[in-house]
DNA sequence: CAGGTAACCTTTTTT
DNA sequence: AGGTTACCTG
C-alpha cells in the first residue's frame, strides 16, 4: 500500500540561467512571471509540471519566501509528483503543496471553532455520509418515494459547491426532489455538527464561509499565501474558485494552468466557466497558451484533435508535436468483453516476451470499474503483472473499516457513524432497535450518540438487558480511549485484542477465503506505523485519520513498479504511458448512457475520451466490443459514436477472430441480415436476440484457432479492412454525425423492446419465469413502472413488477 | 437478538 | 455479478 510521498534525495540547485535554458520560448515567459494574475492554457503533454515547477523555483530564485507559496492540485498524486520535481530544483524548499481538501482541511483544524467545530473534527468520506444521510432523512421524517437518499445526498452534495446554504436552498429548492433535500439539509447539517465532523463537500464549504464572513481572517490568509498556483483550474468548482478569489484580493498572484478540453470533473460540480472566464474575472491577466506537445506521436494527436473540434464549447487550441510519426492508431472490434481481455492480454505477454516492451510501458483505460475485472482476469491467468487503480480498495474492505471507525470514535468521541459501526461489531447484543432508540434520544437532546450511551439507563424505552449491554460497550471503549495517546501500531494492537475483533475476525472467516482479513487489519497497522515514523511531530492518530481520509485510488499509483497499470480514464488524468489500450468505446458507455441528458454532459464523455487518448505516448488502441456482460447478462452493444468522429482513414481497423472478412468488398452484394455487425441489430434485433446460445459456441470456436492464426490474420487484412462505423454511415448514408448516430437505438434498446407490453398481463394469463417456471397471475395491481403482479407458481406466490420482472407470456 | 438464506436492486466517473 | 435488505428460524 503507498499512502505517502516517496524519499527524496537532496540535491543542489540549478541556477537560474539553467533552469530557464530547459525550456522553450512559451514556457520560459510563464516561467517568468512575478506578480498579477496568470492564466496557463496548457494542452495535454505540453509540459505544464514542468512550467509550473520551473516557475516555483524561479520565483525562490528571486528571493520569495517558501512559505508564502502555495500550489493547489487535485489530487495527491499530482502534489507528490510535483514536490519530487520541485525538490531537484529548489532542495528543501517548504512550498506547501497538496490538495484543495487537504489545503481546506488543514485551515479548518486551525479555525475549527470559527464554523461551530472542534479541532479534532472527523471527515466523514463518502459512505460515512451516507450513512449520516440515512439517519437526518429518518430523522427530518420525510419520504423517500421521491428521492432516494442518494439523489438527497446529491442535491445537497452539489449545493455545497455552489456554496448554497441550507436556508437559501429552503427559499429555493423547485423540483420535488430539492424540496426534500432542502427539508433534509438542516438536519443532516446539524448532525454533523453534534457528530464534530464535516462532509468532503463541507472541507470547502465552511473555508469558502470562513473567507467570506471574516475580513480579518481572508486578508491574514490572502498576505500569508502571496503566490498561489491551481493546477487542473478547469475542474474547480464554484467553492473552489471562491476560496482562491479570496485569497488573491490584496495579492492578486494567482497563476492557474489547465485546459478547458480537459474537463471532466462537470457531475461533481467544476464550472468550466471558472476557465473560460478567468480573462473577465482578472482583467490584468497574462495569458500563455502551451500547444506544443512533447508526449505523442502526430498519430496520436491527431486522432485526439479530430475527436474534440467536435465539441462546441471549447477555446481553439492548435496541437502540435516535433515528434517522431509512430504508428497508426488502432481500432479493434471484439465479439465480446472476454475475448477483448484475452487479446490484449496477449498482446501484452507477446510484446514483453520479445522485449519490446516493459509490463510498465502499458496502461488499460476504462469507463467504469467494473470493466477492469475481465481484463484483471486475463493478465492474471497469463502471469502478468499489474496494478488496479480503482475503488474496490483497501479502505473499503469491511474489516480495515471497522477498525478505522473505532480509531475514528477514539479520536472525536462524537463521530456516530463510526460508533454505529462499531456498538454491535464484534457482536455484544445491541441491535438495531437499541441502536435506534439511542440515536432518537441524541437527536432529541443534540447530543453524540455516545453520550446517550453512557446515559443509557435514563432511556425509558431501552429494555434493562439492553441497557446493560450498552454500559458494557462503553466500559470497552473508556478502556481503548485510555490509550488514544499511545503509539498508533500500541493503541491498535490493542484495540483489536480489548474488543476480541481478532476473534470475531478468526471465527467468521475461517472458510477458505483466501484475502485474510486479519492480514489486511495487520497490513493497516503497518500503514499506521509507517505513517508515525514519517511524520513524528503532528499528533499521530489525527494526523493519521486525515491522511487516510484524503488519499484517494489514484494516489496508490505506482509507476516504478513494473506493472501493468488498469484504471478509469478519469483517474488517468495527469498521467501518460508509451502503450494504451482504451477499451469498451461503446454507445451507452462512452458515452455512459446517464450522461446523454444534455449536450454539456456528452461533451465531457467527449472530453473524457480525449483524455485518455492523450496519454498514449507512442502507440495507442481503442476497442469496443459487439456483446458485453452487463450485470451479469449478455447484451449486445454497439460502436460508440465518437469513432465516427475519427480520422478513420488513416488509423488502422481490426476485426478480431471472426475468421471471415466481415468488411469484403463485395460488402454491398450481401444482404442485411448476413452483415456481421452490430449495426445490424438495429434491423433485424430478433435474429440477434436468438442468437445468444451460438455466440457463445462462436466464442470457443474461435478460441480453438488459437490466437496466433487471428492475429497473423488481422495484422495481414487490417489494411483494407473497415469498420462497425463505416456500416453505420451506410445504414444511414445521408446523415454521418453523432447526433443522428444518437437517435438511432441501440441494440441493447431493441432487446428490451422485445419485452410484452404491459397490459399483455392480466388475470388469468399463464406465464413463464427463468427461475420458477409455469404460472398463472393471480392479480395485478399500480399503473405503468410500477405495475405489479401476483402470481401463483406451482412452489407458491410471487409478486413481480412488471417492468422489470423475467417473465414471458405463455398463453 | 443473531445468523442464515432468498429476494431485490443497482451501476459512471472521485476529493 | 455483487452487495444489500427482508425475512425466517433458532
Amino acid at each position: 500500500m503507498i499512502l505517502f510521498s516517496r524519499f527524496r534525495p537532496a540535491m543542489d540547485a540549478p541556477s537560474i540561467d539553467a533552469l530557464l535554458s530547459e525550456l522553450t520560448p512559451p514556457q520560459r515567459d510563464a516561467v517568468q512571471h512575478i506578480d498579477g494574475p496568470m492564466l496557463i492554457l496548457a494542452g495535454p503533454g505540453s509540459g505544464k509540471t514542468r512550467v509550473v515547477t520551473h516557475r516555483i523555483a524561479y520565483l525562490l530564485a528571486q528571493d520569495i519566501a517558501d512559505w508564502q507559496i502555495a500550489a493547489l492540485t487535485f489530487t495527491n498524486k499530482a502534489a507528490d509528483e510535483m514536490r519530487l520535481r520541485l525538490d531537484k530544483l529548489a532542495p528543501g524548499q517548504k512550498v506547501w503543496m497538496g490538495t484543495f481538501h487537504r489545503f481546506c482541511a488543514q485551515l479548518l483544524r486551525r479555525y475549527a471553532t470559527m464554523v461551530g467545530l472542534q479541532e479534532n473534527y472527523s471527515i466523514y468520506d463518502t459512505s460515512d455520509s451516507k450513512q449520516a444521510m440515512k439517519r437526518a432523512i429518518e430523522a427530518a421524517g420525510v419520504s423517500t418515494t421521491h428521492a432516494t437518499p442518494d439523489q438527497i445526498a446529491n442535491v445537497i452534495s452539489k449545493a455545497k459547491n455552489q456554496l448554497v446554504t441550507a436556508e437559501v436552498m429552503q427559499s429555493q429548492a423547485r423540483s420535488p426532489k430539492e424540496v426534500v433535500a432542502a427539508k433534509v439539509y438542516p438536519v443532516y447539517q446539524r448532525q454533523l455538527l453534534t457528530a464534530n465532523a464535516v462532509d468532503f463537500d463541507d472541507l470547502l464549504l465552511h473555508v469558502a464561509n470562513l473567507l467570506r464572513h471574516s475580513s480579518e481572517l481572508r486578508s491574514e490568509l490572502d498576505q500569508r499565501f502571496r503566490y498561489i498556483m491551481v493546477d487542473e483550474y478547469q475542474d474547480t468548482n464554484l467553492a473552489q474558485y471562491a476560496i482562491v478569489r479570496a485569497l488573491s484580493i490584496d495579492c492578486p498572484n494567482l497563476s492557474v494552468t489547465g485546459d478547458p478540453d480537459q474537463s471532466i470533473y462537470g457531475w461533481r460540480g467544476a464550472d468550466l466557466n471558472n476557465i473560460l472566464d478567468f480573462e473577465k474575472d482578472y482583467p490584468s491577466v497574462k495569458t500563455v497558451r502551451l500547444e506544443q506537445n512533447y508526449r505523442s506521436t502526430p498519430n496520436v494527436l491527431r486522432v485526439a484533435d479530430q475527436l474534440i473540434r467536435h465539441n462546441r464549447r471549447r477555446k481553439q487550441k492548435n496541437l502540435f508535436t516535433d515528434n517522431n510519426e509512430g504508428d497508426p492508431v488502432i481500432l479493434r472490434l471484439f465479439e465480446n468483453g472476454f475475448e477483448e481481455a484475452d487479446s490484449i492480454a496477449d498482446e501484452i505477454v507477446s510484446a514483453i516476451s520479445t522485449d519490446v516492451a516493459r509490463p510498465s510501458d502499458f496502461a488499460i483505460f476504462c469507463r467504469m470499474n467494473s470493466l477492469t475485472r475481465s481484463l484483471e482476469h486475463a493478465l492474471r491467468g497469463r502471469g502478468v503483472p499489474y496494478q488496479i487503480i480503482n475503488g474496490v480498495e483497501f479502505y473499503q474492505r469491511k474489516e480495515i473499516k471497522d477498525v478505522l471507525a473505532y480509531l475514528h470514535l477514539i479520536n472525536n468521541p462524537a463521530h456516530d457513524v463510526a460508533l454505529a459501526r462499531v456498538i454491535n461489531t464484534p457482536t455484544r447484543g445491541i441491535g438495531a432497535k437499541t441502536l435506534e432508540r439511542l440515536q432518537s434520544f441524541a437527536d432529541a437532546n443534540r447530543i453524540p450518540v455516545l453520550e446517550a450511551a453512557r446515559r443509557a439507563d435514563e432511556i425509558e424505552s431501552l429494555a434493562k438487558r439492553s441497557v446493560t449491554m450498552v454500559q458494557k460497550f462503553v466500559a470497552i471503549y473508556d478502556r481503548i480511549a485510555a490509550k488514544a495517546t499511545a503509539p498508533l501500531e500500541e493503541l491498535m494492537r490493542f484495540l483489536v485484542q480489548e474488543t476480541k475483533y481478532d476473534q470475531f475476525l478468526k471465527k467468521n472467516s475461517s472458510d477458505s477465503d483466501d484475502a485474510s482479513p486479519l492480514a489486511n487489519v495487520d497490513e493497516l497497522i503497518t500503514a499506521a506505523v509507517d505513517f508515525d515514523h514519517r511524520h513524528p511531530d503532528d499528533g499521530s492518530l489525527e494526523a493519521f485519520l486525515e491522511q487516510v481520509a484524503l488519499v484517494s485510488d489514484t494516489d496508490a499509483f505506482e509507476e516504478n513498479d513494473e506493472r501493468v497499470t488498469l484504471m478509469t480514464l478519469h483517474a488517468s488524468k495527469g498521467l501518460e504511458f508509451p502503450r494504451v489500450f482504451i477499451v469498451g468505446v461503446e454507445d451507452d458507455l462512452l458515452p455512459h448512457k446517464r450522461s446523454k441528458e444534455d449536450d454539456a454532459q456528452f461533451e465531457e464523455e467527449r472530453r473524457l475520451l480525449f483524455v485518455g487518448i492523450t496519454r498514449a505516448k507512442e502507440w495507442l488502441q481503442l476497442s469496443c466490443c459487439k456483446r458485453r456482460m452487463i450485470r451479469g447478462e449478455p447484451r449486445p452493444v454497439v460502436a460508440s459514436p465518437f469513432l465516427n468522429e475519427l480520422p478513420l482513414e488513416e488509423m488502422v481497423r481490426v476485426e478480431s477472430s471472426v475468421p471471415r472478412n466481415w468488411l469484403d468488398d463485395d460488402i454491398d452484394q450481401r444482404r442485411p441480415d448476413e452483415w456481421d455487425l452490430p449495426e445490424i441489430q438495429i434491423n433485424d434485433h430478433a435474429t440477434n436476440t436468438d442468437s445468444f446460445g451460438d455466440d457463445s459456441f462462436d466464442f470457443g470456436a474461435n478460441q480453438d484457432e488459437g490466437f496466433d492464426s487471428i492475429d497473423e490474420q488481422t495484422k495481414e487484412s487490417a489494411a483494407t479492412f473497415g469498420s462497425a462505423i463505416d456500416m453505420a454511415k451506410r445504414v444511414t448514408p445521408d446523415k454521418e454525425t453523432i447526433a443522428n448516430i444518437g437517435v438511432l437505438k441501440t441494440a441493447a434498446d431493441m432487446v428490451s423492446d422485445n419485452r410484452p407490453p404491459l397490459t399483455a398481463f392480466r388475470e388469468g394469463t399463464l406465464v413463464r419465469h427463468y427461475d420458477y417456471g409455469e404460472g398463472t397471475i393471480l392479480a395485478v395491481s399500480g399503473r405503468g413502472p410500477k405495475r405489479m403482479a401476483r402470481v401463483q407458481f406451482a412452489d407458491g406466490e410471487h409478486n413481480f413488477r412488471l417492468a422489470f420482472a423475467k417473465l414471458e407470456v405463455v398463453r
